[in-house]
DNA sequence: GGTGCAGTTCAAGCGGTCTTGAACTATATG
DNA sequence: CATATAGTTCAAGACCGCTTGAACTGCACC
């Protein structure tokens, strides 16, 4: 079959395109990076990016210690990466039969991690927010002698808080709606192809 | 730092109006940090935050020694913070008649400055992640040997990089729209309560 | 059992950002 | 002009998260 077995020595040349050893091609560079730069702008890391960018261009599963080569990591960094990926769920570990090693493929919904995870930091988040104000407003409403038109000011900043609050949940749920349809396009492809040899 | 969870009850000592030399109400303190916490969440500093929400708060203008004393920052680091609020436009800087010191006051449009260097971070780099993206298929089209799939999944990202871009663009606009529904309420009080009452 | 490789964990180091504090400029006042 | 206070600038340092590299576990094969 195809090149799933890897298991070759140290010096095992590589079938065909990817150097396989060394770096990536000078595309797959740029295209890695400029993933990375897009997530990492999300805030999330750099190279949790470039991981996944790298899985989703190859499209086949990949070992650790290849992601280290070709992303010039260190072993330990790849493993937290990997872990972090694999518990949002946009990648997959899988075990080829008879093998030893994990190969780790992409998942397609990188964009469901975005929305995920922003959702679950804003949920904490925004909860957290709500209940200072709130908290603000009964510590101030208990002060006797405040002038009326503070404690309106910090009403209309609660106001404005739930406002904003409402617009990002807006935005998630339109971003994965606008989202999902390029995912369909995704999907027909994405477990298919995988080995859909040429 | 300092000021956060203020477990006193009911009936705490402090003084009506805020010690104006020392350190804020503790309401005060919750709400400014609030919207410290808010507004680092969206990449700007924590103390923008909080500068910005101190001037809403306290309604009339405050001078840069205030200011620093009431939030415990340096001298130098107001100076700093007041010019980014200022060049955003969410503070106006005010010279009363016969005074010699410079005063700030709030503006309400804070939600105006998110969304603004949003778009503006966003226009740049949207811009760069395109041309990257660009870039990488051109330079992956030239070479020969490359399996067509790869090309095409280069593609999708690609393609999948726009939606997100829309969805962004669509997001901002929407929120603005939410928001200023939220605005004209602030506005009516804003320039006008400032030293009314009493 | 022993050797070697895959994978995990974590203290230490590195790099980037924010804040500080002091030197400096500007402006008003006697 | 001397002094004092307001405001600006910037190098040094504090701070914080990411990455590294080495020690460790676990597993397979000899």
């Amino acid at each position: 079959m195809k090149g799933y077995l890897w298991t070759g020595g140290p010096g095992s040349p590589a079938s065909e395109a990817p150097p396989a050893d060394g770096r990536l091609a000078p595309w797959e560079a740029i295209a890695v990076d400029a993933v990375g730069n897009v997530i990492e702008f999300w805030g999330f890391k750099r190279n949790q990016g470039r991981v996944w960018a790298l899985l989703y261009l190859r499209g086949e599963p990949l070992t650790a210690g290849e992601i280290e080569r070709e992303l010039d990591l260190s072993k330990g960094g790849v493993s937290m990466l990997l872990r972090d990926l694999e518990r949002w769920g946009v990648i997959q570990r899988v075990r080829l039969p008879q093998d030893t090693v994990w190969r780790y493929g992409a998942e397609n919904d990188l964009v469901r991690m975005v929305t995920h995870v922003i959702e679950e930091r804003e949920a904490g988040f925004v909860a957290r927010i709500r209940a200072d104000l709130a908290e603000a407003r009964r510590l101030a409403e208990t002060q006797s002698g405040l002038p009326p038109d503070r404690l309106q000011r910090l009403e209309k900043m609660a106001t404005l808080a739930e406002h904003v609050e409402r617009a990002l949940r807006l935005f998630i749920k339109t971003s994965r709606l606008d989202v999902s349809g390029v995912l369909s396009v995704f999907r027909d492809e994405a477990t298919g192809a995988r080995r859909g040899s040429k």
